[in-house]
DNA sequence: AGAATTACCTGAGCGC
DNA sequence: TGCGCTCAGGTAATTC
């Protein structure tokens, strides 16, 4: 599922195939997502050019001439820049048709996305506005963390996870960078020491990076027949319930937290 | 305010 | 082969 270096990697792949084309057509294939795409797309877009692709947390911004697409790819979405026409498939649900003959086409099949227009300021946006801090700017550290989570009794998994604390990490990154600070998930936020909260804040960081730089190198946005390849990781504890730890031999234990996949070692975060 | 719960949705993987 | 079940999980809305 994308996640904040998915959306990100997708974001530069965009900026540097699309950014100053002009929008020509719209197709609307299936408007049904859980937030519906607007019908008034087709009348909207066409003859705006595409002047910058810009992202929070997981959402892109697509800003064109007064106005912008908020997209959320959800669990399942993709967009994918075909260079040429080609036959829409089983929930491709949009397409902007640019010059030049590329389309950029939106597919998502758990229809958890969104398409969303706004002319308006788009981070005072209802879906934008109450996101917390990117967590690879500045804003995002140890002291932060520390401060907003004094009061916090909820598990530290939880409390990175939720997007009004810090934007865009998701369970995946979330079990990473939690076993590479040494930190057990179910930990009560407030527990954590300001050491802890600085490990913790670092490793967020570090993670996003890593996956964005390695993500980046093996783009293949352009092809048509596969699907975009995300992850290059080899993730070190999510999906690895009960296989052994890479750090220490142990077996990896696995729990729910907020009804999530929870995996960590427990000798190695203590 | 913070925390918990639920709805939304389809494909994959499983046991039988 | 196919049926029915469970699971995957980001986010908004709702409730406590």
């Amino acid at each position: 599922m994308p996640e904040l270096p998915e959306v990100e990697v997708t974001r530069r792949a965009l900026a540097a195939e699309l950014t100053g084309g002009r929008i020509e057509g719209v197709i609307i294939r299936s408007p049904k997502l859980r937030l519906p795409i607007p019908p008034d797309l087709p009348l909207l877009l066409p003859g705006r050019m595409l002047r910058e692709v810009g992202r929070r947390g997981k959402y892109l911004l697509l800003t064109c001439d007064d106005g912008r697409l908020i997209i959320h790819l959800g669990m399942t979405g993709h967009l994918r820049v075909l260079p040429t026409r080609i036959a829409a498939g089983k929930h491709d649900h949009l397409d902007l048709l640019f010059s030049g003959g590329r389309t950029l086409r939106f597919n998502d099949p758990r229809k958890f996305g969104t398409v969303l227009w706004t002319e308006g300021n788009p981070l005072s946006h209802p879906l934008l506005a109450g996101i917390g801090p990117e967590p690879l700017e500045e804003g995002f550290d140890g002291d932060y963390l520390f401060t907003l989570s004094r009061t916090r009794c909820v598990a530290v998994k939880q409390l990175i996870m939720n997007s009004s604390v810090v934007a865009g990490v998701g369970n995946i990154y979330a079990n990473e960078a939690l076993f590479r600070a040494g930190i057990r998930p179910a930990r009560p936020a407030k527990s954590l020491s300001r050491e802890e909260c600085d490990s913790l804040a670092a490793t967020i960081r570090l993670v996003l990076a890593e996956s964005i730089h390695q993500g980046s190198t093996i783009m293949n946005f352009g092809v048509a027949e596969e699907p975009l390849r995300y992850h290059p990781l080899d993730f070190r504890v999510y999906g690895r319930g009960g296989e052994p730890c890479f750090g220490c031999g142990g077996m990896l234990e696995e729990l729910r937290l907020g009804n999530r996949s929870t995996v960590f070692c427990p000798l190695c975060q203590g």
